[in-house]
DNA sequence: TTGCGATTGAGTCTCAATCTCATTGATTGG
DNA sequence: CCAATCAATGAGATTGAGACTCAATCGCAA
């Protein structure tokens, strides 16, 4: 009854169209190695000569995420950020000094978890951690990050 | 120099002047006991029938916050809530049946923000972890919440 | 080629949060 | 007591992320 003679949506995402939009949306993300948000993914198809209209970002976005072919995470801000799904679960170091956002893994999050399970009776779903700081490299550079902290501690903030 | 003869403000918030705006909001934070986000500060401001503007409601807020009397975090999507600084650092779980926020402390938080300082270089400042799913109460209940399940594993989520 | 269902783009809308600017009001020096 | 000052406020405009709307388009099977 469905012969695929497909011409251009020869490929299919879990029965959703492979169209060239969600295509360049997702090399995008996978270039972008983790982490990226849509305003830049709107930047860098832009930057790439392909259009894409900002609706259609965000529906593919969320479409990716229903089908589980993406991560979203919410670093920082309330901005949130996407990246390609990983096999292994892992949480994010965000450094303040260069804004680099880091990978890692521990396997106290599942200990975490259970303990938690455990002693609240609470069944845990999604796991979000984020630390901030400053990164090695940064602490190493050491120049605005001191400034930064002493700035800390005695007044406000400088603009960041 | 400076004699304090104040009249009104004779208290102030290290320096700064405690309006009954100001006064207003940390006790309605204080009285949430966490958890408490603009709109709905804004709403018991309103109701107590002490009008306050939503600017100042939010020039308060990270004014509070920069003199660290509270705490901001971000739960779920992007929106802000606050609670009055806890002497003992804490994080949430949130239930996604019911919407509740709950505290849970636990020492292996340290032991993971060590294990991060150690093998990652990175020096940790601020922690946020967030666990979503599903409280005791609610998995008593059970009924929504296994639709949920159900629906999660088999299809597209379902209209949350 | 026609009709369907899925997809797209341009623009609109919403909502949280910030900014602007004129006004208020407490404080202080004269 | 008055004028100057400066922090704080309120009303309303503005911003920005993200969702929504709707007409136009596209792939595809008949």
């Amino acid at each position: 009854m469905r012969l695929r003679l497909n011409r251009k949506y020869l490929k299919t995402i879990q029965g959703h169209s492979l169209t060239s939009q969600r295509h360049l949306l997702l090399e995008l993300i996978g270039e972008a190695h983790g982490h990226i948000d849509a305003k830049e993914l709107y930047q860098r198809a832009i930057n790439r000569g392909e259009s894409i209209s900002l609706a259609t970002l965000y529906r593919s976005l969320n479409l990716f995420k229903q089908l589980d072919l993406i991560d979203e995470h919410h670093i920082g801000r309330g901005c949130r950020c996407y990246e390609i799904k990983q096999a292994i679960e892992h949480q994010h170091t965000v450094c303040k000094c260069c804004g680099k956002v880091f990978d890692f893994k521990s396997n106290l999050i599942r200990k975490l978890v259970d303990e938690v399970q455990r002693e609240q009776g609470f069944d845990v779903s999604s796991v979000t951690l984020c630390l901030e700081g400053c990164c090695e490299q940064c602490r190493k550079k050491a120049i605005p990050v001191k400034k930064l902290i002493e700035n800390k501690e005695g007044n406000n903030h400088a603009n960041l």
